[in-house]
DNA sequence: CTGTATCCCCAACGATACTG
DNA sequence: CAGTATCGTTGGGGATACAG
């Protein structure tokens, strides 16, 4: 139940109108999502598979980001035809196309910047 | 008071090991942070500046977040000699210099990508 | 002027059970 | 297989008062 009118969500609204960056956050800030399209990039397109991949999601978790994510029109699903049980796979849209080159500069500049930390990566 | 060993905290610590991506989530990932270094960036460069220009923000956020900028590296702070009461200035740091291209870019993808919503921009 | 201490709110995160 | 319904937990965001 979201409450419309608190502080939280008026700021929200008004950090929205005042800059673009803000909506890239909120399609990407979730805890999971960039995981979840880095994955889908590795050719992990079923649910079933990124959730294996990222193997500490719950099932709850990557079905709400999975669904945001395709809302913002960065990942489209499609049925496998004639699979019982049903089948789903996930495919990027060309949004997402144009997103990701970003996403891995803004990786790598983390690779160079963040203060050093444990070495295993896997982006 | 943080929970070390809650799923939440561990899930965030595996993140920060797995992908680099999720230390600039940490870095700029909070709610007035990216407007933050836009307003400095746009030489709102003290506290009440910062403060004037973000409206909505609150003391409370506005000090920690540009704390938590200043532990990342990403600002700077001097203090204006021989000033009574106290003036403090931020600068960017180099690390900064680097990351803010990087920003604009996802502003801009932001502009061109996002669904229509009201049209005032100030980024 | 530039913050910090305190306390509250609430939305994202997460575990589990269930469904077509 | 691919989710959703429900409910508990966690921590960031926010208001206010106060401090150096």
């Amino acid at each position: 139940m979201k409450k419309e009118n608190s502080t939280n969500s008026l700021n929200e609204r008004y950090l929205l109108n005042t800059c673009d960056f803000n909506y890239v956050l909120q399609l990407i800030g979730g805890r999971w999502k960039s995981q979840i399209i880095f994955s889908i990039a590795h050719g992990n397109n079923r649910f079933s598979l990124i959730k294996q991949d990222l193997d500490n999601i719950s099932d709850q978790v990557l079905g709400r980001q999975l669904r945001s994510l395709e809302i913002e029109g960065i990942i489209e699903k499609s049925e496998i035809p004639f699979s019982i049980p049903k089948g789903i796979q996930y495919n990027f849209t060309e949004k997402a196309d144009s997103l990701i080159p970003l996403l891995r500069e803004l990786c790598q500049w983390g690779g160079q910047h963040k203060r050093p930390l444990d070495p295993i990566k896997i982006c």
